[in-house]
DNA sequence: ACCTGAACACCGTTCAAGT
DNA sequence: ACCTGAACACCGTTCAAGT
């Protein structure tokens, strides 16, 4: 009866009585998991689990974890490039567009620690990528130092969404932080003075604070180069 | 007979017969093995092996893998500060400390990884602050610019540091780059006339470029603020 | 005092078996 | 056709037992 016959019900129903799965319910389902809300781990376990099916089933529609994540880390990416709305600025705009891949891989952070550094070639990145490079062209870049700047731009942000990610799902990571600062301010004066001077400032600043700055020097180091070609 | 009573024979022998480890060549065993060359698993099983001693018996040594893991990672960095000599030019020379700690890590990849966003707060990482630092003050920047301008560096490096040593240890992550142009080249140039057009130039910057060029215009960015104070 | 070996709770993945 | 369940080779860590 039903017009699609991928979904006819044939062979061993699910212990639920469910229908069969279908690949994207499977991504879906581990990218609503992988947020920072639930926090599940990303493991074919935790996702069998989650649809009522055996891990095992899962791979009739991901044929190994690094496939899974690639889809779910397209999904991502995808996100961040359909929300974006251009305001005209081309530096308001990269600087937006890259802070909403920022945002939303930090929204997943095991995926972001496991994906941010890989490319996925699906659908979403290449949207991503498009959008980047128009408004580095729009800035008066000629091709190949928008190449570059891109490159330089998005790879440097995606270090610093797995770097921070990481940081995130780590207990003892996130500590070390505070126990820093009680370490700069007892060091010793004699062998350490800028550190032990500067204890207050230099602990002082946030990951976000260092990232957005990052990512401020680094446009205007751009913005430099548009405006004083060769 | 022994002066140092930590030394004598005390208790069960190892299987070997050879004397009681210690901590120190605990840890200078694990950096060895973690080596790109060597590139053995950092694993309590593994170091076990190399020692000649059961897993657990390290747990004498170092309270935690994640103790350990900040040992190794301070002893890289401790030679990262070790061998750098100044050569007198603030800019010249930050670039070289920061890539001594870049290659230091990439050396020790699955270290690198593991331990790049962590802070160790070990005398190795201590003694590379103090030197970083101090580049910065010469350059002419006040404390509370040094400091930003130093969070902003280092979190940058080691955060690069960790995106290229994950790529290195996963054959799937490497292989990306290739198939990546391929995409690009193929990509529809109606729907992405910029990454159609740019693929070559796109996805012929190596991570190498990418970092070498991300450290120059941050390093750019800094000096244009030494010399415009406010 | 120092090391051993089994145990526990995890992981991705494969494969024969059920319906 | 689709799902199940056991199995295999890994992890870090604990703990009672050996010498």
């Amino acid at each position: 009866m039903s017009a699609d016959p991928a979904r006819q019900r044939r062979g061993r129903p699910a212990k639920s009585g469910a229908p069969p799965l279908d690949r994207e319910q499977v991504i879906r389902a581990a990218v609503d998991m992988t947020s920072r809300e639930q926090a599940q781990p990303l493991t074919f376990r935790s996702l069998g689990k989650r649809l009522g099916v055996d891990p095992a089933a899962l791979y009739r529609y991901v044929s190994s974890k690094d496939e899974l994540l690639l889809a779910v880390a397209d999904g991502i990416i995808a996100e961040a490039a359909e929300g974006f709305v251009a305001a005209g600025a081309w530096r308001e705009d990269l600087t937006e567009l890259l802070c909403r891949l920022h945002r939303g891989y930090l929204d997943h952070p095991e995926v972001a620690v496991a994906a941010a550094a890989r490319i996925t070639r699906l659908p979403g990145e290449m949207r991503f990528a498009e959008l980047a490079l128009g408004l580095l062209i729009d800035a008066g870049l000629p091709d190949v130092e928008a190449s570059a700047s891109y490159r330089a731009l998005a790879d440097t942000v995606l270090a610093w969404t797995a770097f921070r990610a990481g940081l995130e799902l780590n207990a003892a990571a996130e500590a070390d932080h505070e126990a820093w600062e009680v370490a700069c301010r007892q060091a010793d004066p004699a062998a350490f003075p800028h550190l032990s001077r500067m204890a207050g400032s230099l602990t002082g600043v946030t990951l976000d604070e260092g990232f957005r700055a990052t990512l401020d020097l680094l446009i205007t180091a751009v913005e430099l180069r548009a405006s004083n070609p060769g």
